[in-house]
DNA sequence: GTGAAAGCGCTAACAG
DNA sequence: CTGTTAGCGCTTTCAC
């Protein structure tokens, strides 16, 4: 690795020259460029970004945390992201938290020590550990996806989730279906809450109401979803429909209501949410809510942006628009 | 952000002790130790990593190059890389191609730039750019999942791809299958051409061919399989079964197929390859080669981890075993 | 148009 | 046990 040092020395000028000769060529006189590019040239020179970042007192790398890169929503939430960090010239840090909040914490201290300029959390905590939660005013910070808390103090890139699941609620009772069951995530989500919220709001809207025991909790995985549906296949009535707080959950509980023999749509609706690409495979094609997951990412980036340089922002709190999409699994109840 | 200085000031010593008493207390006298450790307190101190990072000439960062995130194998590798990566202190720049050479080379050259210590590529180029190549040989660098080159002067980690595909060819035939169709992936890709030359190995033993017709190209993607599959659906005759070289084009494959009206495995047998998690919530559940995606990308951080500190490497070549998982989308043929 | 020198924050070698 | 100093590689004043 050659330096910037070993180069002025084989052009024979000084290190200012060679930083300012690579920087701004107009500064250099025509031969003296010359040489000096000979030079860089000849060693391979390749400027230590690293010495930059350090003495600039940027990283221009950004975190980004997530509970699961594997989960297809999210890494299209994090191409979304990455494409726009790197028109702006930043790398991704990517902090998979695997659930554990110390890696999660370890992950977040990274922007208290100039290794990461920013951080993108797409879980629901806020990820600084107590001893760091003082400090961590000074780090810009975006949540996108997961709501943290109604007031939050830093920019939330989120989707209108309560009125996508009104509109699938009143789209489901469209359909003619009167008893709806819904496969919720982790009752703490404020998101689980708003979709459940909004779900209600079609139901009441139609004189129905959501029944406590056809409300059954997952955690997001498609395994959850299959113990989801055997559960509300289990209970004295089938339901109509069952909507599920994420694709994969559906999914699981498609599996569950065809190993009982039921066919989807014909005996009992499903819809989902997110619209991941496996959505349109499914057999029947999944009903869900299309979320523009590469769109939070980018405005979450550029949101994350602005703050690091200190810029305006016009909307510190982003609602993005859904899409409901209609496919196999959902068909009107004779 | 406070600085070592400040809390040497604070704490009325240098600042030499003040990193010894956060790095080696015990060189450091009690009561010296307790006076810093209440300045630090006081200060909110968090040593600045990026300075340490650049003195020390290593940035703890490796960059992991993927052509997309969101494919659900390559991120279940990147979770085993990051899995390995964090034991050993080290964080993953995420490198998305996006199948870009550019972006690629761009990823490739933080590694010579001190910007990532190394190197772990999942695609099937030699990432570095034609002025790069000649300073290439000092980048820490491994190859996992595809495979660049046979003659590698760097780590390689994969799957025993033509044995796989031979042991799927073998269990096909078992099944009674003869007229065997498949969809393979850029022709270009080693790995492709592994697992063709597998399937051939165990067609060849039982006195079969694969015919030119029923051989198809695919990209990997879902409507690949698609297009694939129902390019096969026209030929003259119907081949016994599928084999799609991953798991998302057989899924699309299995979706043209039923979108004929054929079903799954009665009039033909598809299978995969990866196993990834949805395989197991296909209608029916997909056979297929599992692959120890994680194990793969710990390895490959293991194998670099060991290039970046100059020890001995005992298997620059790896090759892991794969797993026949037979499910419902195979089926004898009577 | 170019060079000398300071400084980014930290660690480590050397004194004392 | 602790302080002083140099240095990591680069950029950026400030002079000339």
């Amino acid at each position: 690795m050659s330096t910037i040092r070993m180069v002025s020395k084989l052009a024979g000028v000084s290190t200012a020259t060679v930083s300012r000769a690579l920087k701004d060529p107009q500064l250099v006189a025509p031969e003296t460029r010359e040489k000096v590019m000979a030079a860089v040239k000849e060693s391979g020179y390749r400027p230590n970004q690293l010495a930059k970042n350090f003495s600039s007192g940027r990283s221009y790398n950004v975190v980004v945390l997530v509970p699961n890169v594997a989960n297809p929503f999210f890494s299209r939430v994090i191409r979304g992201i990455e494409q726009e960090a790197q028109t702006k010239g930043y790398a991704i840090l990517l902090g998979d938290t695997q659930g554990s909040v110390e890696r999660e914490q370890a992950y977040a201290r990274m922007g208290l020590t100039s290794q990461a300029d920013g951080l993108i959390q797409l879980d629901r905590r806020f990820p600084f550990s107590g001893d760091d939660k003082a400090l961590a005013a000074a780090v810009p910070f975006v949540n996108a996806c997961e709501r943290i808390c109604n007031d939050a103090s830093y920019p939330v890139v989120e989707l209108d989730n309560r009125g996508a699941a009104r509109a699938m609620g009143q789209y489901l009772l469209q359909c003619g279906h009167q008893d709806i069951a819904v496969i919720t995530g982790p009752a703490e989500s404020p998101i689980v809450r708003d979709r459940l919220a909004g779900i209600q709001d079609a139901l009441l809207a139609a004189g129905l109401e959501l029944k406590a025991e056809r409300i059954v909790p997952g955690d997001f995985s498609m395994p959850s979803g299959f113990a989801a549906a055997q559960q509300l296949l289990q209970q004295a009535s089938l339901p109509d429909a069952i909507f599920s707080m994420n694709d994969e959950m559906a999914i699981g509980a498609m599996a569950a209501i065809k190993a009982q023999g039921l066919r989807i749509p014909e005996d009992i609706s499903v819809a989902g949410f997110d619209n991941i690409e496996f959505a349109g495979y499914t057999d029947p094609a999944l009903t869900t809510i299309d979320q523009p997951a590469e769109a939070i990412g980018r405005q979450a980036m550029r949101a994350l942006y602005q703050l690091m340089h200190q810029l305006p922002l016009p909307q510190p709190h982003l609602v993005l628009p859904f899409e409901l999409v209609k496919r196999g699994s959902t068909r009107a109840k004779n």
